[in-house]
DNA sequence: CGATATTTGGTATGGTCCATAACAATTATC
DNA sequence: GATAATTGTTATGGACCATACCAAATATCG
């Protein structure tokens, strides 16, 4: 379904509607119809997908918290005493990928990996606790300024039905 | 919000069940907790679309089509006679990544660019018959054995909310 | 016990998608 | 007619995803 995240810089400048040159003859380059394409399941919930990661980006922007690293960290505090293969394959994440990604949470002092004693081999992970209260304005940040969006958007009733249905579908498509 | 498109590979081999070792100490690694990660906007929608895309592919595994090329030949039939910028930006895809993915369909004689005579710079895109014909198929195949499945787990009705909440969102949020 | 298989974290690497800069040809602007 | 803007294109780098492979540690089982 394509639906990248281009920066939308349209109506840069007023090409057409100021200037008012070959007035009748072209009114403004027809935008084009959509047809079919806006029935299309995959295609808008991709589009809406990039749209609710920009925003949470820009609420998080503070913070300098990707979605990914956010969903780290919560499973991080959710779960403690588990390694890193645990953490990264609940949140679809393969090992080799995670590694890069822990490196950079680690070096911003936000988790640390222990080895663990039981088995040499495994890292637990643990939030820090710079880790923690970076987590927990996160929240905030979140709640309030991401997810507060969505019920001026939809109201709360459907907020609550959306997020429902996402998530039968993400478990049982 | 992380979520891959791991291949699955669970229950490869019967690692606990079958073997009864260790009986009662260890059941079967407890599954983590998600927490506040399954109430999360993004979390979940990123899950359903991968979801959705990996079952898309699934269904047109026979026409080789990818989300982003049935958009573009949606796109090229339902507005004849309309350039590659003009395609290429209403889907969101940037021109220069636009060209390779032109010269793939063109290649599989989907789709031509045609020189327009208005203007020497501009390509126009139009369906060959084959194309047509491929995407004919394609809606029937997206319709029968891809939409389909959303009214089997839906239901008609909240089908279609779904969709018009993530307009919604794709377009006002 | 000891040989073999499995698991864990990690490296290397390639693919795909997305984004920016730059360019030639063509057209628009003034 | 000189300059600016547009179109398709190439080149390139980054982010993300996936696979193969490796060493260390552990588990398994003869």
């Amino acid at each position: 379904m394509t639906v990248s995240k281009t920066s939308e810089k349209s109506s840069e400048k007023p090409t057409d509607a100021a200037k008012g040159r070959k007035d009748a003859s072209e009114p403004q380059a027809e935008a084009l119809q959509l047809g079919e394409l806006s029935e299309q399941l995959g295609y808008v919930l991709k589009r809406a997908q990039l749209k609710v990661f920009e925003n949470f980006l820009r609420c998080m922007a503070s913070l300098q918290l990707t979605p990914a690293q956010f969903s780290v960290l919560l499973l991080v505090e959710k779960n403690p005493g588990r390694n890193q293969t645990e953490i990264a394959s609940t949140l679809g994440i393969l090992r080799p990928n995670f590694v890069a990604m822990l490196d950079n949470l680690e070096s911003r002092d936000l988790c640390a990996r222990i080895r663990s004693t039981n088995d040499r081999r495994s890292h637990i992970l643990v939030l820090t606790d710079k880790g923690k209260a970076v987590l927990a304005r996160a929240k905030k940040l979140v709640a309030t300024k991401h997810e507060a969006r969505l019920n001026d958007l939809l109201g709360q009733a459907n907020r609550e039905a959306l997020i429902g249905m996402l998530a039968k579908i993400a478990n049982e498509f």
